[in-house]
DNA sequence: AGAATAATTAGGTTGAAGGCTAATTATTCT
DNA sequence: AGAATAATTAGCCTTCAACCTAATTATTCT
């Protein structure tokens, strides 16, 4: 059988958000996120996590470079947003397969 | 805020599916089950595969008990199928936060 | 029986991911 | 200015996932 080609998608877009979304901490802030139905301080998040505030904020950096949340600056907080159409991807692949 | 609740069913089901997606050979291994339409051997999964054969063991291995493929044996040879739908555990969780 | 084939198990290495505490930055409040 | 708050950065440790080669098992073919 010939090699299956992989998609230049496989190698990047798909990567990032299926690794991201490997991680319980992760997909619950998702959770949250989706649940509170709009923008999220990162304090807020954190308490929400049962890990320390700094690994709080290695996970939100995961899904900010993953592309499923955005970030942005007020003051000194932080305002989280869930991106939900980067959450399209992984049905894209799901449907690919299914 | 009160702590959103995690479900058992994320502990569980999720972690296992979301963490056997989370690496581009296992999910290569999916698509060339899903192009094939039909069961694969082995071997001609660890072909598609740029990895040695005990790797791609492994990784048939996870998939296995993440419920995504089933595995039956018959003489030396291992005939892997595709169960799809186990996939719709990751529509399901896209669908409680979209 | 002996050779070949399909696949796993064993054993070991390496790198990355996830976690923590302590220290630091940036901003706001008094 | 000084205290408090929000969050990050730094530094470090530990565990686990992914990978390889070599050896072994199980089955089939001649």
């Amino acid at each position: 059988m010939k090699k299956i080609a992989v998609s230049k998608k496989e190698l990047g877009e798909y990567e990032e958000v299926f690794r991201a979304l490997a991680h319980a901490s992760r997909r619950h802030i998702i959770v949250c996120l989706s649940q509170k139905g709009g923008p999220m301080l990162g304090g807020e998040i954190a308490e929400q996590l049962s890990c320390s505030w700094p690994t709080t904020t290695g996970h939100l950096h995961t899904l900010e470079k993953a592309g499923l949340v955005t970030v942005r600056k007020q003051g000194r907080e932080q305002i989280y947003e869930l991106n939900r159409n980067r959450l399209k991807i992984v049905e894209t692949w799901i449907d690919l397969v299914s």
